[in-house]
DNA sequence: AGCACGCCGACT
DNA sequence: GTCGGCGTGCTC
């Protein structure tokens, strides 16, 4: 008897020898530990037992058996294939990302221990530690009902609800509701949005029957709760990120995916890189369970099936306690700066309502998108820029360590005393971050007490959640940001918003640009006056006159899609058709140009018209190693299956090549 | 992804 | 004359 084991490389799977003692134990599920190459030792997964001797190898037999029943279950094993299929990478990836920590022996004894320590101080749970929901109001009630209807018909259901319209007690009682038929429920969040606020509110209701997965958690931590899952007492609801789609479910029910437009549910790197959104869909369909989408600036792909009927929609507008949306001014600082009245990127208008605010004694959020903006040096007489030895890109300056940092492979070095081509000893500061706004801020309100919150300030979410914590306590007047002060959070005492510039997110070079402008901004916007009072946003532009700002300032989302659709449509973009980009990366620039001309044309041999490139992106070299990009844009009635063949095929082709030795090809499917 | 095998430069 | 560099190939 024979067993295919996956394991954790990236290959789909290996076929090994069963030893007759453990023949009718070995079943796909269950974890085998075996030899592999010359020394190394590994634990897999049985993907399968059968008796076909694969011809032409030799084979070498399992060694251990590390489980009685699977711990994988067939809905797994089948998401698990799907995944692999859909988004064109080798099983053993999405083992790696399925299971916490590969579940290693080692840790299974460190669970062990863990749980021995943990037995006999815990309480068992009932349903007296839990309260009723809140009763919902007649617009919530009818939303409702309308959610339930939609779901008679259709599978999945976009609910389109402005900020603070109460889509947190919809979902509440939904899952009540679902639990009470005894089906399972899979909250989804994106990462940022899980904090301590949101669980507390849930487990409030729900108790003991909630299991929180964070990917923040230790391994230990996120192994108990899949044990757990496993187990004949799983959690009935799970509140989780992205990769807790991958926890063994029994019944699921229904799945909600909130702040559906989230880019974080796409996992960029490493393979698999997976939708956590579109595979959330696919796994309640394994289960025949219904999902939610729930977010106030659907993404297009969501909103276009809505519109043609294939998702439900439910659409909630008013705000909780008739709360007013805020008043959005735009400020052209084209004009502004002119006439020579800005004080660094701050217009007098901004200035002018930060300091009513403040007077008030009330708060200001200043929002700074990053990208692009990262701040770098250069050298004030030659104009040198010190750059990453690895990668294609200027390093980050960091001025509190006084180093610079490379923000795609990490490395540091210090900010160097002269300049390494002309020894010259002046640098100045490129770009504005927000630490820059910080020091002119400082400048004009040398009073007001700030606070920054960006990938350096927040690292963990424990940082995370301090900043928001001294926020909302008013420990802080004013807080600057990047994308990260966006996240549904409720601050009630902020009475302006200032976005700095929006010109450099609609000026991004990507075909979604506009609808990621409209969705940050209006979810910016949405924080400011969530009290009695209206709130005020300063929209600080360029380019004051365009539709984008017209729409943005109206909340205009259905005239925003409709104009965008047009182009998408006219180029070709989805969701008019699904994207796939290949990547080729080589250590040789000259070879790698090459190589990725000759499999262009072996992929227009195929798909003609639809293949784009190659071409250089953006970051072309990464690791020292150069990168190539194919761009693939196919109908998307085309079946997956046979586009991942194709692909496949053809990449074996390039990989025969004596010329492409160490070539390095791999898909993201629906990038972002 | 690892890891071994194999053929070319600075060291005891 | 050897130790070790990373290019190349293979892993059931």
């Amino acid at each position: 008897m024979f067993a295919d084991i996956i394991l954790p490389i990236p290959f789909d799977s290996f076929t090994y020898l069963v030893p007759s003692e453990m023949e009718g134990q070995v079943m796909r599920g269950c974890r085998v530990v075996v030899p592999f190459g010359k020394k190394k030792i590994y634990t897999g997964v049985v993907l399968q037992t059968h008796n076909n001797e694969p011809m032409g190898v030799e084979m070498k037999s399992i060694l251990e058996l590390l489980d009685e029943c699977p711990i994988v279950n067939e809905h797994q094993i089948t998401f698990w294939q799907w995944i692999a299929n859909y988004y064109i990478c080798p099983l053993g990836d999405v083992m790696k990302a399925a299971l916490p920590g590969a579940m290693k022996p080692k840790d299974e004894k460190a669970l062990k221990e863990s749980t021995r320590n943990r037995r006999g101080g815990k309480t068992t749970a009932s349903l007296t530690e839990t309260d009723l929901p809140n009763p919902l109001n007649n617009v919530q009630q009818i939303a409702l009902e309308e959610v339930e209807e939609s779901f008679q018909e259709k599978n999945v259901t976009l609910l389109h609800g402005v900020t603070s319209s109460g889509k947190t007690e919809l979902y509440i009682h939904l899952i009540s509701k679902a639990l009470k038929q005894g089906k399972q429920v899979l909250y989804l969040l994106p990462e940022i949005a899980l904090t301590t606020q949101i669980t507390d509110r849930l487990r409030q209701f729900f108790g003991e029957k909630m299991g929180v997965y964070h990917s923040k958690f230790t391994d230990i931590q996120r192994l108990e709760v899949y044990k757990r899952q496993a187990s004949s007492q799983p959690y009935q609801i799970i509140l989780g990120v992205r990769s807790s789609i991958f926890l063994p479910y029994q019944n699921l029910g229904l799945i909600i995916v909130d702040e559906e437009h989230e880019q974080s549910y796409k996992q960029q790197e490493p393979a698999p890189r997976y939708h956590a959104r579109n595979a959330a869909i696919m796994l309640a369909n394994q289960f025949g369970a219904k999902t939610l989408l729930g977010t106030a600036t659907p993404s297009f792909e969501v909103y276009h099936l809505a519109h043609k009927g294939i998702y439900g929609y439910v659409k909630l507008t008013q705000r909780f306690r008739n709360m007013q949306l805020p008043t959005i001014e735009v400020v052209d600082i084209k004009e502004a700066k002119r006439k020579r009245q800005m004080k660094g990127i701050f217009s007098p208008r901004l200035i002018e309502a930060m300091r009513t605010s403040l007077d008030h004694k009330e708060q200001v959020i200043l929002f700074q998108n990053r990208r692009g903006f990262a701040s770098f040096i250069e050298c004030k007489t030659c104009g040198w820029v010190p750059r990453c030895p690895h990668c294609d890109v200027t390093l980050t300056l960091h001025k509190k360590t006084s180093t610079l940092t490379c923000h795609y492979c990490g490395y540091t070095t210090r900010i160097p005393d002269c300049c390494p081509a002309c020894e010259e000893k002046k640098f100045i500061d490129v770009g504005t971050g927000t630490e820059k706004i910080e020091e002119q801020l400082h400048q004009i309100f040398p009073e007001a007490k700030a606070l920054r919150m960006d990938l350096d300030t927040a690292k963990t979410r424990l940082q995370f959640e301090r900043i928001i914590n001294d926020f909302s306590t008013h420990q802080a007047d004013i807080l600057i940001g990047t994308q990260m002060v966006t996240k549904g959070l409720d601050f009630d005492r902020v009475s302006t918003v200032g976005i700095l510039n929006a010109d450099n997110m609609l000026n991004l070079p990507d075909f979604r640009s506009y609808e990621r402008t409209f969705q940050t901004l209006s979810q910016v916007a949405g924080r400011a006056g969530r009290n009695q009072t209206p709130g005020l946003v300063i929209l600080q532009t360029r380019s004051a006159d365009s539709d984008i700002i017209r729409q943005i300032t109206h909340g205009d989302y259905w005239q925003m899609f409709y104009t965008q659709m047009l182009e998408r449509q006219m180029f070709n973009y989805p969701p008019f058709r699904r994207l796939i980009y290949v990547y080729l990366r080589h250590t040789d620039d000259h070879l790698l140009e090459h190589l990725a001309t000759e499999m262009a044309s072996k992929l227009r041999g195929v798909f003609g018209e639809r293949v784009l490139g190659p071409d250089r992106p953006p970051v072309a070299r990464i690791q020292s190693l150069y990168i190539r990009k194919i761009m693939l844009k196919i109908e998307r009635n085309l079946p997956p299956q046979k586009v991942r063949q194709t692909l496949i095929s053809i990449q074996q082709q390039m990989m025969a090549l004596p010329v492409a030795k160490s070539l390095n090809i791999y898909y993201d499917v629906d990038p972002l």
